[in-house]
DNA sequence: CATGTGCCCTGGAAGC
DNA sequence: TGCTTCCAGGGCACAT
């Protein structure tokens, strides 16, 4: 379920593995996943070393020593798999390290990417040219929002999704979001007061800020046999509660926006 | 430009 | 048990 906490959990869970470690192999096993890999990947980061690991928006970045950073993203089902016992039919791309160690991208329905960029090209690449703010940096501000979202007409919903507004929130934690600060999914998002919006920014932080503190106590624990990254505690208040009881009392209600499941309380969320 | 819709792909869960 | 249907964390192309 890779959103942006998981995609922060699994960069950490990378570094261990990966950062300082050279390259000894890398290998493809198929052509392509949302879109073709790098034709080059394997030539640019055979034998380069890893230098620094990050992440922007949904996206992991790995540096390496030759100016290189691979950009990864893990789509719907995308996950890394460290040490997996054996190599199988959804690893599209396996590492292996200088200290042995074997790590797949593992990813059943090819939503993920990889793309190799140059360093000082980042800028440039196209997926990140019109990316807003990180949620958890300090560029997310009411006032940005309030920017942001003047004279829009659109539900606040689809416009949290939209990473041009805010690059990183998906579905899960856009409904927990709203649903902490007692905003309807539907709203106008050009409607908003700006003592909301401020409201929002902070329960924003608040949501993934805990997605990600629960996500490092599953990676401290993720040294399983399998290696696997684990799933996060479903700690969530309404997402994927449908019919069960918010903490008001009232139901948990579903509805579908754009082919995506709304979770909410019309108690709570005026 | 702003907004809404459909599709990419597979597997797991629920329904019958 | 086995078959069918529904559903899913994202992103993008495309129509209006």
């Amino acid at each position: 379920m890779p959103e942006l906490p998981e995609v922060e959990t699994t960069v950490r869970g990378l570094e261990t593995p990966l950062l300082g470690h050279r390259l000894k192999r890398v290998e493809t096993r198929r052509a392509d996943l949302r879109r073709p890999f790098p034709v080059d990947l394997r030539q640019r980061m055979t034998g380069a070393t890893v230098t620094g690991l990050g992440r922007r928006a949904k996206y992991g970045l790995i540096e390496t020593d030759r100016g290189d950073v691979m950009i990864f993203h893990l789509g719907m089902s995308g996950r890394w798999r460290i040490d997996p016992s054996e190599i199988g039919m959804h690893d599209h791309l396996v590492l292996e390290t200088d200290a042995g160690r074997t790590l797949a991208l593992c990813d059943p329905r090819r939503f993920g990417s990889v793309d190799l960029v140059r360093k000082d090209e980042l800028p440039d690449f196209a997926p990140f040219k019109a990316l807003g703010p990180e949620p958890l940096g300090p560029g997310l501000t009411g006032a940005y929002l309030a920017g942001a979202l003047e004279g829009r007409a659109a539900p606040i919903k689809a416009m949290l999704l939209d990473q041009r507004i805010v690059a990183g929130l998906g579905n899960i934690y856009v409904c927990e979001a709203l649903h902490m600060t007692g905003i309807a999914p539907p709203t106008p998002a050009g409607r908003i007061a700006r003592k909301r919006l401020d409201r929002l920014v902070e329960s924003i932080r608040e949501v993934l800020g805990a997605a990600i503190e629960a996500g490092g106590s599953t990676l401290r624990d993720y040294a399983r046999p399998d290696g696997e990254l684990g799933y996060f505690a479903k700690q969530w208040l309404v997402y994927g509660r449908e019919g069960e009881a918010c903490r008001c009392g009232a139901p948990v209600l579903r509805r579908v926006d754009g082919g995506r499941s709304t979770f909410y309380c019309a108690k709570c969320q005026k």
